[in-house]
DNA sequence: TTGTATGCGTTATCAG
DNA sequence: CTGATAACGCATACAA
């Protein structure tokens, strides 16, 4: 099952002892060139390829990550993990993937497993404020790095955007084209996430005359019809409405459409996250885009950087938002054209 | 770095030798109820986990699989990746996730490492015929299940849809519908996931009054675009198109409507490979889709079941393809109604 | 029921 | 420049 030939077999080859192969294979040493190349032919004829295992055994280094996250089928995190799976490929690592369905009891679970398989390094986007997996990191040093997701007073590095930022970004671009009645559907209260980005939402009607509503407890795409349903009945009429996450913001239009409601014409929707342009009929969807590649990207050379050398101090990296215009915003119906 | 108690620590802690807590973490031997309470609490206290690097050096077995795709961003691969990582969740493995955006050497590469990695077994949707690869892993000896491209009288088991039946369904709808000049947007020759669908395809034709053009030398979204113009340009001009990708199927789809084609009435447009829900502002593709989640879940199944006693003959899993009927395909416009 | 010796594939350390 | 020895954390084989 699975035989290589090892570090012995190839010295017996080249009539030396493992630690020569092991001097030219990692030259930490000094080898006569003749040997060397000896060496350097039993190798390539046998094929050998160190083991890593054994390998990590003796370093404490496997070149292994792991990235936690909820669901790998969801783009923005697809795409995120394509970023950590290039960098980490770039420095020779390997990225194991795991799915926690938002539990915190998974992100244990993996948590321990990951330990056990001796990863060098995790990188989590947390369930919830993620208590338990970030003491257990701590109490096996393991090094780890948040994503996405703001964690307050955290022990450990994090890279992120500035949700309150682009939450607002997104209102003032709906306050200026004139909406003043604007709806917000929103996740559960408790969920970092969104309850980031409510607050930066809000921040932006601070002073203005435009008034908000804000839909909680919408989870998936299909609650989000019941959200948009009482948001149609409302008197004034919202004449826009601001999906926090991308299952929302598709959950939305899709109820807008089945109740006969024109984007934007009749009303405005903009979303958070974006969705994958190369699959959509047609990009359409007005957002506050996450760089989720780059974050992806930037996760991998913080953590790689930290498990070489550990620093006693978390570093946090902030990555620009971005307000991708596209046509699912327009006027409110009834503005008068402003000239 | 990362550090975590060893069977030692527990040991000393329990007053035993570590052989005895290796009894009671493995159920691999009698111990008295005293004693193994004593080292239970050990454990308990220590949080101690097993190190499976250590333990895969004396047994062989790293409870580690990995997953080769060209990019965990095609949604297929996406869902065919959560269904691997649910399935190996399930037996308590992990994961690795390997991008070679269809190159061999990329291949070849991770091959290396993942051998080197000790994993026991890979799933592989091989870029091209995926030879060397084939070779490398059968040398090694490492348990190598082949996802969704049918390699020709491999050595290794499989699993897959059979595509020219999904094909054939495609196009027999088409006919059925009244279709008699049909275009096929197809990747270009040598890929075997695409020759294999032209050729299921055309065999649907067989026998029939029917025609199809075949446009080889698609490669993306883009290029799509390209097939459609000279399609459009046909005498007699094609009433339905067949595109054999899900990339193919967007590019064509967007480039029909950027030259005023609406889709079905004024031509149909079929694909293969299914687009996530979800994640769709409207479901409207009409398309070929393999079970992309169960293909994840059957290839870990079988690779498991090889890894723990393997067998001489390879077998070979094929999964039903489904015709996933929407809105757009329709009858060809000119068609005098049927009665 | 429990303990001892040994080895998995490597590499650090010290000798030669 | 090269080799012998030990150790990483655990489990198999055997002994007590």
């Amino acid at each position: 099952m699975h035989v290589r030939p090892t570090i012995r077999d190839v010295a017996a080859k080249a009539g030396v002892t493992d630690m020569t192969v092991s001097r030219v294979v990692n030259r930490s040493g000094p080898v006569s060139d003749a040997v060397r190349a000896r060496v350097e032919r039993a190798i390539e004829e046998l094929g050998y390829v160190p083991s890593r295992i054994a390998r990590g055994l003796r370093s404490r280094r496997t070149h292994t990550l792991a990235l936690i996250v909820s669901d790998i089928t969801n783009p923005f995190f697809t795409t995120l993990a394509r970023g950590v799976e290039d960098a980490a490929s770039d420095r020779e690592h390997l990225v194991m993937v795991c799915n926690t369905d938002e539990s915190e009891e998974e992100e244990i679970r993996y948590l321990e497993m990951l330990s056990g398989q001796n990863v060098d390094g995790v990188l989590l986007v947390p369930a919830k404020g993620a208590e338990q997996a970030r003491a257990l990191a701590k109490r096996r040093q393991l090094p780890l790095v948040i994503l996405e997701r703001r964690i307050p007073e955290s022990e450990h590095s994090i890279v992120h955007c500035d949700t309150r930022a682009g939450a607002r970004s997104m209102m003032q671009y709906l306050l200026g084209l004139g909406h003043r009645e604007i709806a917000i559907l929103a996740s559960p209260i408790g969920i970092a996430t969104s309850d980031d980005r409510v607050q930066g939402a809000l921040e932006a009607l601070e002073g203005s005359d435009a008034n908000a509503t804000v839909f909680h407890e919408l989870l998936s795409r299909d609650t989000a019809a019941k959200g948009v349903e009482r948001c149609l009945g409302m008197v004034p009429r919202p004449t826009a409405i601001f999906a926090l996450n991308n299952l929302l913001t598709i959950g939305a239009l899709r109820a807008l459409r089945m109740h006969g409601a024109r984007v934007p014409e009749d009303i405005s929707l903009g979303g958070f996250d974006d969705l994958p342009e190369p699959l959509l009929e047609r990009p359409f969807l007005t957002v506050v885009a996450q760089p989720a590649y780059e974050m992806g990207r930037a996760g991998v050379e913080l953590l790689i950087a930290e498990i070489s050398k550990p620093t006693s101090a978390p570093t946090e990296i902030v990555l620009p938002l971005e307000l991708v215009i596209r046509g699912s915003i327009g006027p409110p119906p009834n503005s008068a054209p402003e000239g």
